[in-house]
DNA sequence: TTATTAAGGATATAAAATATCCCTATTCCA
DNA sequence: TGGAATAGGGATATTTTATATCCTTAATAA
């Protein structure tokens, strides 16, 4: 079980938006040549955050995408849902109606203990990615990035940003 | 991301093992007719425990499957890791490296802050895992399912083990 | 001796992740 | 006003993973 690497695009995008001035975008080509990645391919996961509402779009030369809310309204759980998806991670395939002394016509009416610890276990997950905020992580990437990388990628987005 | 159904498959083979009079063992063929599955496949499932030391197996007739612990003494976390593996659910591609602004021979020493939040977040996940015991899982099917049904599950599965 | 079992290697099939291609409507700008 | 650049989305291909089956071997009970 291991989380799409559009995940980890998703949240290194959005990081990138977070340090763009007001009313400017950036476009899918900038943050996948930034990225060194498929541009293709990460359009699909920037179309995710669009869909969820993460980001607003602007068509035509000088689009792309701004983040729809502030860094400290954006958490990782609304990053990693948008690319993800929402579902569980562990599914029920309710393997207890095979057994054999089950009565005939018996219905189970909710999910078993095994599944309903396995929830607790991913909303435990959930929770935790749901206490970061994008503003946590842009402030701990400043601290650990040094300043004269963050500066130059700062003016090498802006250069791009339409 | 979505467990393999392995996970559950061992999560219920282990609820029945731990009903198990001491001493005596279940074979796959036993766990998969209860369960509805296909022996071959569920035989990895308990092949993978046994590889990470949670059951105790037996050959021959009358042979299977045992716990190697007490229900007490087994967590959620065991059984998980043990069929789906330790490695944390986000991997980290490093993309970081990618940055066209990035030094000629610079290298990152550690991993980004993104990383370590999503680490965390599994970290969560598996801690919550790891404060469920077995014996937990145990009582809770106890209560929920009907004492008839639990009683002549008990007897099915007897009337099996070696 | 014979039947039965776990273990594990080899292989096949199905599903999901990754990636590319192409078309459309919109928007900027020369 | 026309051309270039953009997001969106559908179709498709490739790669990887999950699921499943088959077969051989060594151990064990009866
Ligand atoms: S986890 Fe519980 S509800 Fe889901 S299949 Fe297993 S027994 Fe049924
Ligand atoms: S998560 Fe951090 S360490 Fe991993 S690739 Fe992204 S930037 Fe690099």
């Amino acid at each position: 079980m291991i989380l799409k690497s559009q995940v980890e695009w998703a949240l290194h995008c959005c990081a990138i938006l977070a340090g763009l001035p007001e009313g400017r975008y950036l476009s899918t080509k900038a943050l996948a040549e930034f990225h060194g990645l498929p541009k293709e391919y990460l359009s699909k996961a920037l179309q995710s955050l669009s869909q969820a509402g993460l980001v607003h779009t602007t068509l035509g030369p000088s689009g792309g995408y701004r983040l729809a809310r502030t860094p400290a309204e954006l958490t990782f759980l609304d990053i990693v849902e948008a690319v993800e998806g929402k579902a569980r991670t562990f599914v029920c395939n309710n393997i207890r109606e095979n057994n054999p002394c089950r009565p005939q016509g018996y219905c189970e009416s909710s999910p078993c203990a095994v599944s309903r610890f396995m929830w607790e276990a991913d909303e435990a997950w959930r929770a935790k990615l749901r206490s970061v905020r994008l503003s946590d992580l842009t402030e701990a990437l400043a601290q650990e990035i040094p300043a004269e990388l963050w500066k130059s990628s700062f003016e090498w987005v802006l250069e791009r940003a339409g």
